[in-house]
DNA sequence: CTCCAGGGATGAT
DNA sequence: ATCATCCATGGA
């Protein structure tokens, strides 16, 4: 079953599918074995060079031809990661990320899967949106074959926009099931138009992002990353707002999430993106165990811990069974879908 | 067991 | 405009 070698220096494969900005690469053996877009291939690192076989495919000698570069483009070993590293601002969290994340290139994800996968990774660990992905994949996705094992594509807009809200809530979606539901609809009948939101403006496809249910600033940005190559867009989750008040607002207890937000947009530059994913992978992997346990900044220091407080009332509330449908059709709960889109 | 996770929508201040 | 609360689920 064809080996393609394909040069790709400076690129460390098994770093950026560990990063968490891609979820449905399992490792089998030596390397990883996963779909870009419809086909499947087994990806394997070597020194300088990416070793690449190809599954079986509807059209196999096309799909062949077309490997090498379709995997060059997907990996994006055409960003030029030495200047895109130069360019990151000259501090010690920076430097340490940059040197601990060596190799970790931002890949070039189709768009719906990227959305829908992060739609459905709100409050969820990385281990768990795996468990989704695979999930949604296996349940909805077709099959494809590779060294004796099967593997699900993810599935289309069109497939998920079909189902059900208690169908999606079996893969373990929970209260996510409603807006991947409802974001499948919009894009499947055009109202949401992904591939033509590639012409807009930073600022305007991250309006449009966040006019999808379930999208709010750090999903949206995540996707313009991701999926739409706009390498300054960052998100800020859990980890990257902990990196920043311990790394860059040291002390100050104060600092609003939007100064946050507008010190993000302006220090890292032009590859912001960039050194957001480094910054994120070197706090989540390196300075979690066995480092500084990061301090966890409780906020409201001051006066009344207000010991309890609820956070136990739903676990006694809660029935066995039937989470049933909820009964809202198209989900149209949010206002900025209304007007022109 | 408890705690927390690549958040977002909603309603109350 | 900010702030609190709820939303489900499972790994650690």
């Amino acid at each position: 079953m064809h080996l393609v070698k394909i040069h790709a220096p400076d690129f460390d494969l098994a770093t950026t599918l560990d990063s968490g900005q891609v979820f449905h690469w399992e490792k089998v053996g030596n390397g990883f074995v996963g779909a870009v877009g419809d086909s499947l291939v087994c990806v394997e690192q070597g020194r300088n060079v990416l070793k690449v076989r190809c599954g079986r495919t509807p059209q196999p000698t096309r799909q062949r031809r077309a490997l090498p570069r379709i995997i060059a483009h997907y990996f994006a070993l055409d960003h030029p990661l030495a200047e895109i590293c130069a360019s990151f601002p000259n501090d010690p969290a920076m430097s340490a990320a940059r040197h601990f994340c060596h190799g970790l290139r931002i890949i070039r994800q189709p768009k719906w899967e990227c959305l829908a996968t992060f739609i459905c990774s709100s409050m969820k660990q990385v281990a768990h949106i795996r468990q989704i992905s695979k999930a949604l994949r296996e349940r909805f996705g077709a099959a494809r074959q590779i060294d004796h094992q099967v593997v699900h594509t993810f599935p289309s807009v069109q497939r998920l926009a079909e189902s059900s809200e208690s169908e999606l809530r079996k893969c373990a979606l929970g209260y996510r099931a409603k807006n991947l539901l409802a974001t499948a609809r919009l894009v499947s009948l055009g109202e949401a138009d992904l591939d033509a939101w590639s012409a807009l403006s930073d600022t305007d496809l991250r309006e449009k992002l966040c006019a999808l249910p379930g999208v709010g600033a750090k999903i949206a940005n995540c996707v313009m990353l991701f999926a739409y190559e706009r390498l300054r867009a960052f998100p800020i989750d859990v980890w990257i707002e902990r990196v920043l008040r311990e790394k860059y607002f040291p002390g100050n207890g104060k600092t609003t999430t939007q100064r946050l937000r507008e010190f993000s947009e302006t220090y890292f530059g032009d590859h912001g993106g960039y050194a957001q994913q480094y910054l994120f992978h070197y706090a989540r992997t390196a300075l979690r165990k066995s480092g500084a346990p990061i301090p966890q900044e409780r906020n409201t220091p001051l006066h009344s811990d207000r010991k309890d407080k609820g956070k136990d009332a739903r676990t006694v509330l809660r029935k066995s069974g039937t989470p049933r449908d909820s009964s809202t059709p198209l989900g149209m709960t949010k206002r900025r879908m209304r007007g022109r889109l």
